[in-house]
Formats: C-alpha cells, structure tokens, sequence
RNA sequence: GCCACUGUAGCUCAGUCGGUAGAGCAACUGAUUCGUAAUCAGUAGGUCAGCGGUUCAAUUCCGCUCAGUGGCUCCA
C-alpha cells in the first residue's frame, strides 16, 4: 500500500504498487498526457516504473527543466537508431546527454560526412513521427552479452562487462531496435520534441583513452520546443561573434600565421593591452611582498633532468645547442628560481621569499591543441614561486586566493570555477607528503568558505593544485590562475635555508599564477567584454573627431591635453564625414568619443559621447578629465 | 598526436560539372569641408596555402605537406 506523496504536499494511497504514469492518471487525464517522467528524490525514473514503497514523487513534464537531460539522451538514442538504419554495420557506443545538447559515438570503418548529418536529422524525423513505444527491459547479463555479441556489437559488450554485478542490465527498446542503457527514457518516441538538430562530427577515442581506438562522434542539441532551439542556436550565433580570434583581427590585436604556429604576433594595439595588464600585475604583485626577477630563456638540459621535466615533458621541451651542450628553451621558469634562491645562505628570516618573473616560457604543445592565444606554444605567465616553512603554507595559500579574487574583480570576472587536483599515478615525493600537501590546500579552500570541485589524480607530478578556471563565449572552460604545492623541486634542485634551530632544511615552494598565461587571459577578456573592454584596459580610450578642416588645431590641442594626463587618445583628422568617423570608432570599441566643431571650438568645450551611444553633452576639460579619472579609477568594477 | 572538415584580393565571401577568377568593404587618386553608426566618382589589387600526379589544359580531379577550425587525448 505505497502512500506517494506530491510535491504540493498532498498524497494519495494505493492498494497495490503503481507505476509513476498511473499515478498520473489518477491526478488527472492532462498530467497522464503531459507526463515525460518521475523524479524519486534525485533520481528520474521511467513512466513504468513502479513504486511499491512509500514515497515523493515529482513528475516531471516538458514544463520542467528536469526533462531537457531526459529529451537530449532521448535524442542521442533516436539518433543512434536512424544511423544504424541508414548505415548498417555501424556499432554505436555510448551517447549521454551533455550541456545544451548530446553525443553518440559510433563505430564505422567510413567517415560520415557533414552531407549525412542532414540524412541521419530527417531519419529521426521519421523515427519520432512512428511514435514508437519505449520499453524498458531487464536481461540476464549472459544474455546480454550474447545478444549483442552476436550483433558485432562489440563495444557493448564489453560495457556490459563492466556494470558492476549488483546492477541490472537494462535495456530499451524503441520498435526493433534496442541499446544498453541505463536510462531513463521517454514512454514513446513520438515524446520527442521536434527541437533538435545535429551540430558537428568529431573524433573520440573509445573509452577517453588515446590508446584505443578513435570512434566518430556527431554532436546534437535537442529542446522543449522550437522557440528554446531557435534562441539556441541564435546564442551559438552570437558567441562566433565574441570570439577573440575574429576580435583579435578586426580590432587589430594580434595576428598568427603559418611559420609561427602557436606563437602571436601582437600589433600595437595588442600590445598596449598586454602591456596594461602586465603592469597592472606588476605593481599587484610588489604591494604585495614579491620580489621580481627575470631569468635566461636557455638553460641546460641537466637542469630539467635533475627536475624530473625533462623525462616527463621531453618530447615537449624546445632545444637548441651549442659546442656540444644540449639546452632547453625554458617551459617554465620554476628551476631558474630555485637557482636564485640559492645563491648565498638563506635564513629562515628571509622566508617567505616571493620570486616573480614574466618569464617567456615555450612548450611544443601538440598541434590539435593549439588554440588562438588560449593554447599557444610561446606564453608568459604572470608566474612566481614561494619558498616559505611548511608552517607558512597555509597563510601563503590564503593571501594568494585572497589576491586572487581581488585582481579577477579588478578585472570584472566574478564566476569562477575552482578545482582541487590530487596525486596522479606518475609522482614523485612520498605519500606522507602528499597527505599533508593536499590537506592544506583544503583546508585554504574550505576556510575561504569556497565551492570547489574535487579532480582526483589530476594534480602535477610533483605535488596538488588547486585550479582556477573561467569559461570562454563558446562555454568552454580554460584554466587561468593556479597554486601548486611542491615539496619535492626544492630538494631535487638542492635549495635550502638555515631555520631556527641552526639546522639546515628545505623550502616548501608553491608554484602560483593568478592570470596564468597573459594570451589566454587576454584571449578570455576580449570573449567576456566582446571586444568593449573597460576604459582601463582600453588600447584606445578617447578618440577626438574634428568635423573640418578648421577644426583640426583645437582637436589636436585636446588630443594632447588627454595624452598629457596619461590617456590613450588619437585625433581623427581624416577628410570624412562625422557619421563615418563615429561608427568606425565605435567599431573599434573606442570607450569616449569627443566631437570638436565650429560651437566646441568657440565656447572652449567638448562634445562627448560613449561607445554605447549615450551622449554626456557639453564638458570642460577638466569636467571631461575628472569624469575620465573616476572612470579608469573604477577599472572593471561597474563601468559600462 | 588522433579523427573530420576548411584554405580564392588586406577583410568577409561568391565562383569554375577541368578552358588561368568576381562582389561588397578596405586601399589609392580626385571632388566634397560636412554635427553624432557608412559622401560621391574613378583606379589599382589575386602563381586561387605549398609541392607533386593525372590531363592537350588543373584554382577545380587525385596524392602528399603545411596551417587553421571543431572535437578527442594531452597540458609541468
């Protein structure tokens, strides 16, 4: 006698077990039309499936936003039929439902082509137009693994060998065809909203493991309806729009070309920009207690065997030699800072000594990973080392997160993703000192009172890290700033200080950035403002328009005056009308747009407008200087 | 690195079922001196990514290389 109760409070009785759609039913016939599924506590469940416990149940319609996974796996398994139909001899795989949308991977000697995503769209059509029923069914694992088997659906099988033997094998049925699946699924295919489209063909390596082999994937996204897909794909639309690599070439930042993979050229505006927030950081990082050094860019290779780099990384280090030394173009500056820290004694007064450097560092990053500034093979970090006693960790890792969030503020950046990475398999140092390490940054996380997502094994090789990541336009997820706790580089490069105790012992170093790699900060800064940066960062920050020739000596004496207060203005002189000059400028996200004419010119004033098109009127000056300081003064916290 | 796709003027793109290419914007020249998102006219601009093959003929078809894009793997 289940007693199910409903999410308004209410609860009803039943003389015997009842499956969530009878439930339904007896609420009412709309609800049992309306009904996708159940949802038991966190769980979602089947239509059928069958309650015979006291219990809550919410059931779930296309009015929830519940049901969006429920649709998109739904959608991954329709599509996985109208392949095999259309190409028999396909094995699928797996297809979950993701953010936005879903994948199937499929096995398939052939290639599918960009033409066969529109033959596979119209086949699900078709599939949903049948309005097959959906039935859950629960096989013997022999079974199982002989029915598929038999199919040559050998990627199935050996899933199946996988679950663990507590589990039931379940498997859906749609018409005459079936999957492995965990489910839940919708009762019939006809449930499907004709809100999906297919998106992209990718490769995929079978089981996320580069040694095994590469399955084709077809991407998709699928919705409640066709309003939620079209606004979709409209977001898709607009974010190609924010992407730096477009903005980097329209606003004339940077450019990339063919004989210099991965490395930018920065044009002056670019540069301007790199160069604000290099010393932004810069003067952040001497407030608070660094010291900055700068170290060779070519250091021998003995250095990176002795660190462990160089059996790890070899194949990613840049080299160079001369007169039969062999040298590493430095990926990373860590080792030229223990080799500063050694020089003379050091005590432990001297802790925690901060080392700072915009160390140009290259790395041979694989070719497929390259990514406008966001994965290049040339970077300079806003890097710096701690050496400090085991007893300054924690307050070292607290005032780094502090300073962190203070600068990403300054920035405009407020959502961050945090990420604790533990031990992996290839480490060095002991497990007693790895306990400790972890349990430190922990401990920094959680008195930050932080959310935070734990990565077990994804940590550095030589101690944990907690990562700071943002999203880019597209939702993808780059790492920017990072604290690395290493207690095995000092040792192995043999630094050490004299502690309290006259005895000699080794620094604890912690490995930190805030912005990470200054290109991808960059690269994530132009995506976040879609190229309208703060008046701060702004490589233009005022462009004064003359609006004829007569004009140009009082345009020239204001563009001056700005360039004396230390702003970044350009006068446009050009023979063209005020309208064209505007949209340029707006275009090029110039912040503050100053028009100088015959009234301007006569009454000492200055006619100013924002990128965004808001007219501030008639200023002095000063007004405009004042308003121009408070403004830059502001930097991201609540301009624009 | 792996899978797929893409590479045409400075930019955005069209085009050639094989007969050496076209638009808009930008650039240049001239006219215009203009009040808040595109003034008008004219001119010039391309070994169709590179190399090789097939062919009477290749930018177009095929192969390789390079680079880029989307994923996957990796990321000290």
């Amino acid at each position: 006698m289940p007693l199910i109760t409903l999410p308004d409070g209410s609860s009803r009785i039943f003389e015997q077990p009842v499956s969530v759609a009878q439930v339904a039913a007896n609420i009412g016939p709309g609800l049992a039309r309306a009904a996708l599924a159940g949802q038991v506590g966190d769980m979602l469940v089947d239509l059928s499936h069958v309650l015979d416990q006291d219990t809550a149940l919410t059931l779930i319609t296309d009015k929830d936003e519940a049901a969006l996974p429920l649709i998109r796996h739904d959608a991954a398994h329709i599509m996985a039929q109208a392949v095999q139909e259309l190409f028999p001899g396909t094995q699928v795989t797996i297809g979950p439902a993701i953010e936005d949308g879903f994948y199937y991977d499929f096995a398939r000697d052939k290639a599918f082509t960009p033409d066969d995503l529109a033959l596979i769209e119209a086949r699900m059509n078709e599939i949903v137009d049948r309005d097959l029923p959906i039935q859950r069914e629960i096989w013997d694992v022999a079974q199982a693994k002989q029915t598929f088997a038999g199919l040559g659906e050998h990627f199935k099988v050996e899933l199946i060998d996988q679950i663990p033997p507590d589990e039931p094998v379940s498997v859906y049925r749609q018409g005459n065809w079936f999957d492995l699946c965990r489910g839940p699924h919708l009762p019939n295919t006809g449930r499907l909203p004709k809100a999906f489209k297919l998106l992209k063909l990718a490769g995929s390596y079978w089981r996320g493991d580069a040694g095994r082999p590469m399955l084709q994937r077809i991407y998709g996204t699928a919705w409640r309806n066709k309003k939620e897909l079209k606004a979709y794909l409209h977001r898709l639309q607009e974010a190609e729009k924010r992407d730096h690599r477009k903005l980097g070439k329209t606003l004339d930042l940077f450019h990339t070309q063919e004989q210099a993979p991965g490395m930018v050229f920065w044009h002056d505006k670019g540069w301007q920009l790199y160069l604000i927030v290099q010393d932004y950081i810069r003067r952040t990082l001497r407030e608070q207690g660094y010291q900055e050094v700068h170290t060779p860019q070519l250091l021998d290779r003995s250095l990176w065997e002795q660190s462990g780099h160089w059996e790890k990384f070899g194949d990613m280090i840049f080299t160079t030699h001369s007169e039969h030394r062999d040298y590493a173009i430095k990926p990373m500056n860590c080792p030229a800072h223990i080799q500063i820290f050694k020089q003379g004694l050091k005590s432990h007064h001297q802790l925690p000594l901060r080392l700072a450097e915009f160390g140009s560092c290259h790395r041979n990053e694989p070719s497929g990973t390259l990514h406008g500034l966001m994965r290049v093979r040339n970077f300079v970090q806003d890097d710096a080392h701690i050496f400090c006693t085991e007893q300054q960790i924690l307050p070292e890792v607290l005032a780094f997160i502090d300073l962190l969030f203070s600068v990403y503020h300054d920035f405009g950046f407020d959502d961050v993703l945090i990420r604790l990475s533990t031990r992996p398999n290839q480490r060095v140092g002991d497990d007693a000192l790895w306990d400790k390490a972890e349990q430190a940054l922990q401990q920094a996380l959680e008195q930050r009172q932080l959310d935070w997502e734990l990565q077990p094994g994804e940590g550095a090789f030589y101690g944990p890290k907690i990562e700071f990541s943002l999203r880019d336009c597209l939702q993808r997820v780059w790492q920017l700033g990072t604290i690395q706790l290493d207690f095995a580089m000092p040792a192995r490069l043999g630094a050490s200080y004299i502690a309290a105790d006259n005895t000699k012992q080794v620094p604890v170093m912690l490995h930190r950035a805030i912005l990470g790699s200054l290109e991808r900060f960059i690269g994530i800064l132009l995506e976040h403002y879609a190229g309208a940066l703060p008046t701060w960062l702004a490589p233009v920050q005022v462009a004064v328009i003359a609006i004829a020739d007569r004009h140009h000596t009082y345009t020239q004496h204001l563009t001056d005056e700005l360039r004396k207060h230390d702003f970044r203005a350009t006068a446009d002189l050009r023979n063209e009308k005020v309208g064209f000059k505007i949209r340029e400028h707006t275009l090029a996200r110039v912040p503050y747009l100053l028009v100088v004419g015959d009234h301007e010119v006569n009454e000492r004033c200055i006619a100013v407008r924002r990128r965004e098109g808001t007219d501030l009127g008639s200023l002095s000056l000063n007004a405009l200087l004042t308003h121009l300081q408070a403004d830059v003064a502001d930097l991201a916290r609540q301009s624009d």
